[in-house]
DNA sequence: TTGTACGCGTTATCAA
DNA sequence: TTGATAACGCGTACAA
């Protein structure tokens, strides 16, 4: 491999000024620079990153970890990080903990040797053991910023970018209201976890805002997936009186209540409307379409690594959360083609 | 940040000692190594990799380029690889291209600079610029292995892992014609392009070895995403002698014949077939379900690394070329439920 | 079994 | 405007 002696020798200069030309610092004659230029070009020389770093201390590494890649639902952030960080070079390591602690503190104490210049953290679980936070904080006191996006780590104080949930199911429970549902179900994740208590809060103070006591029969947990939603949706539709529409706390359950209304005739939206969240690009694959709260994803991760970056640019100031204001994309599921054609056509007259 | 001489010093040993006790390497007095773990554990100390990557040269991270991630049918590949990777401690750097070439060039020359130990190369576009292989072959002249998962590049001679297209499409045409189609069209990827000619001639093949000729009217080409798959549908619908029968050449573009046939009145599978290819997730999840073509992503992630570490490990044997056999899993776009049903009950006699 | 000292390839400081 | 050289932190050959 070639180094930086080797183009300072066939230059003719010192490796003091190859780093010069390289770095664009210092004082160099455009005579010399010419001369540099050429022999790093006829060499094809690129600096040893090892031996840089080591001087930096950057890595011009991210990480970013979730739950998992597979779910849709993180693809585009992930998307988003890396388009972020590339316009700087930067590049990002994805960590799938798969919701597993052990697994997640060993990834924790990698990103800490590897020495990662900051971390997206974006977990749906909520950690029971304090070996999270404590490497966490480790790694915070290594000087490593941190941008939280999914459950918050409790006595982590950190930049936070999150979803307003109060504003997605408000409109998520509006539009149902105005559609004159009022016997509304709720499917949402597991107990004890941060994300799914949150939205089921906002589903029931959305539902108090317009004066619907929710009935607790219709507040089932699952798990975040198609299956735990079909199986909700299952117990739902067998009751004596089941709900006119189901509200499902991210798409892929509700992807499973459809799929469990068709499988036992229940027309959809006319029979039973189903609302997602998430707007996975699932949500308009399927059929019929779902209408979804429309988290911006890919903005999100793009918004987390700015401000990523301010921190590994050394900005001094308090963590700051921003909460990032959803809004609804309307289908098939709620509404049916045909009336929403008709509405169409009278808002455009 | 704590070096190996803080923990030499805390132990009363050299920082050679502290290194063999770190690499399991030479020989160390258990007395000794107790002092040295006890100093490691209570400094928290971790290794300065650039400092270690100056000496091993490894960085123990390998490359995955990739069209785009957020392709659904990339994501279980990239998900394999990197499970693969992390059983040595390994990770992986995405990168996008976009079938941009401009961007691609770019990725491999970061590639270079940032000495990845090996590189995972999956594209679906055919480069039109020789730059690409001449970056390629700098990387291989530089000793870094390249395994080839989609497109391979002209002149690169380097291991490959394929979809067998031939099988998968043989599978495709034998399920349609025990149903009793003959008037199957296709809908393939952009011409020039070596994938989509590949199952193109896989198709037309298949079609031969069961005696049916290739109407060229029935063979169209798209680009391989699922508004193009419903553009391509609604012709072959318009048609005065429709197809009873679409076979696409993926799952996206089958995804937008569903959505077309249901747009036009068609009944899918009773006046209309339709499969695709990969198996991604979304076939599952759409109604009616797609046939298609399984392809083990997942595994063939993993398959890529094993044979990337081979090389890695200085294994010195020619290229080779692994053939991944697809199997097809029937659903509803083919066969309906009930007699899909019937069929299972049938069998289970 | 342990320690000393060199070299890996940069960047940065200082002197010229 | 340029060059010599000292770090950076580790692994390892060699000496003890």
């Amino acid at each position: 491999m070639v180094t930086i002696q080797d183009v300072a020798r066939a230059a003719g200069v010192s490796t003091a000024t190859v780093s010069r030309v390289m770095n664009h610092s210092g004082y160099v004659s455009e005579k010399t620079r010419k001369k540099v230029r050429e022999a790093l070009k006829s060499l094809n020389y690129s600096p040893n990153p090892f031996a840089k770093g080591l001087i930096t201390r950057k890595s011009e590494l991210i990480g970013y970890v979730l739950t998992n890649i597979e779910n849709p639902a993180y693809v585009p952030t992930a998307r988003g990080i890396q388009d972020a960080a590339w316009v700087r070079h930067y590049q990002v390591l994805i960590y799938n903990t798969d919701g597993n602690e052990a697994r997640e503190i060993e990834f924790l104490s990698h990103l800490r040797r590897i020495r990662v210049d900051g971390i997206i953290h974006d977990s749906v679980e909520t950690p029971e053991s304090h070996l999270i936070r404590t490497h966490l904080s480790d790694l915070l006191n290594d000087g490593v910023p941190i941008v939280m996006l999914g459950t918050p780590i409790e006595g982590v104080r950190v930049d936070r970018v999150s979803i307003n949930n109060a504003k997605g199911f408000h409109l998520i429970v509006e539009h149902l209201v105005q559609l004159g549902h009022r016997r509304i179900a709720f499917i949402g994740g597991p107990e004890k976890n941060f994300i799914a208590e949150d939205r089921l809060k906002a589903f029931v103070q959305s539902m108090e805002s317009f004066g619907i006591e929710v009935d607790s029969e219709l507040v089932r947990h699952a798990d975040f997936r198609e299956s735990g939603g079909y199986a909700e949706a299952a117990h739902l539709l067998a009751m004596d009186r089941p709900p006119t529409a189901i509200a499902a706390a991210n798409d892929l359950m509700a992807i499973g209540v459809l799929r469990c209304a068709r499988d036992h005739g229940v027309r959809v939206p006319e029979e039973l409307a189903v609302t997602g969240f998430d707007d996975i690009r699932d949500a308009t694959l399927v059929f019929p379409s779902l209408t979804s709260v429309v988290v911006p994803s890919y903005d999100i991760g793009k918004r987390s690594v700015a401000i990523l970056f301010e921190r590994i640019d050394g900005v001094d100031r308090l963590p700051e959360e921003i909460f990032i204001e959803p809004v609804l994309a309307i289908r098939e599921s709620t509404v049916p083609r045909t009336a929403r054609r008709a509405k169409r056509e009278a808002a455009s007259r």
